[in-house]
DNA sequence: ATTTAACATATAATGATTCTAAACTTGAAG
DNA sequence: CTTCAAGTTTAGAATCATTATATGTTAAAT
């Protein structure tokens, strides 16, 4: 199967072995064609769902997303205390966050383009920007 | 003493009994100058200290914390895992967020404008929007 | 002054994440 | 093909920020 040789030789390439388990995890967040944004434990449910066929270490996937994410091929966003998200898009982009569904969704980078800019404080200089847009359903009280 | 007397009628109209606490702690966050963006590990630290005059139990700097969000006075910023703080601007408004010294800067909601805006989902709507730049030490090597 | 709901507090519980230490796997070398 | 060391997985323990509990205290209305 090609795709399985692509991703070991994309771990092997990052430093990491590929295990059974990374290869499974691999497979399962960047086999598809869009972004995919989760928790670990949404995550940890979908791998070790009843009658899956394998499972792995809650342990294990903790080390893996980590160890992903050191390697550029994840992301980590922060959105509100105890939500912790990766991010297959590692590229510099925003988001809609909606808080109803919890809910993230990409927002590229040249949709949002900012007009006025502060300036940095002294001796310091921009790394990134984040935007995050929450969103609501229509007509919601506030 | 008027400032307090102001802190008890802030309290009051805000539904929340103006007790020792809450008003040591409304002073302390509240007669500033400036923006005050701490996390509650720091604001215990700095209310108990030691050869302080008062202590407050750390269940009770939850409790206020939570409860002056609640009534508006404090709003609360994700930044990173692990590391809630809280903004004594209430305003909508942005942040420099310095990675090297943990530390928050305001950036005023006029300081910065957005040109081009993507269209939220269908059935939702835009509640607000929140812009962190992320900051260097200058020279510094990714 | 009495009364009662609101509040503060010490302490226990929770829950996400990290650590530990033992067993297993990978890939390189012989 | 074996051997071997470093890397990896895992169950379970530990950690740590936050929240819940249960008891004593206080604000403020009557
Ligand atoms: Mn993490
Ligand atoms: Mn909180
Ligand atoms: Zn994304
Ligand atoms: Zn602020």
């Amino acid at each position: 199967m090609d795709k399985k040789k692509d991703l070991a030789s994309k771990l092997r390439t990052s430093g990491l072995r590929p295990t059974k388990q990374r290869v499974l995890l691999a497979e399962f967040l960047f086999n598809r064609d869009k972004t995919f944004h989760f928790t670990v434990e949404n995550l940890n449910k979908a791998i070790n769902k009843k009658n899956s066929d394998y499972k792995i270490a809650l342990a294990t996937i903790y080390n893996t997303v980590h160890a992903f994410k050191k390697a550029g091929h994840l992301k980590e966003i922060f959105i509100k205390e105890g939500k912790n998200y990766f991010d297959t898009n590692t590229s510099s982009h925003h988001h809609f966050y909606d808080e109803v569904n919890n809910e993230l969704t990409d927002i590229e980078n040249n949709k949002i383009e900012l007009k006025k800019f502060p300036t940095p404080p002294k001796g310091k200089s921009i790394k990134d920007v984040n935007v995050i847009i929450n969103i609501d359903n229509d007509n919601q009280k506030h």
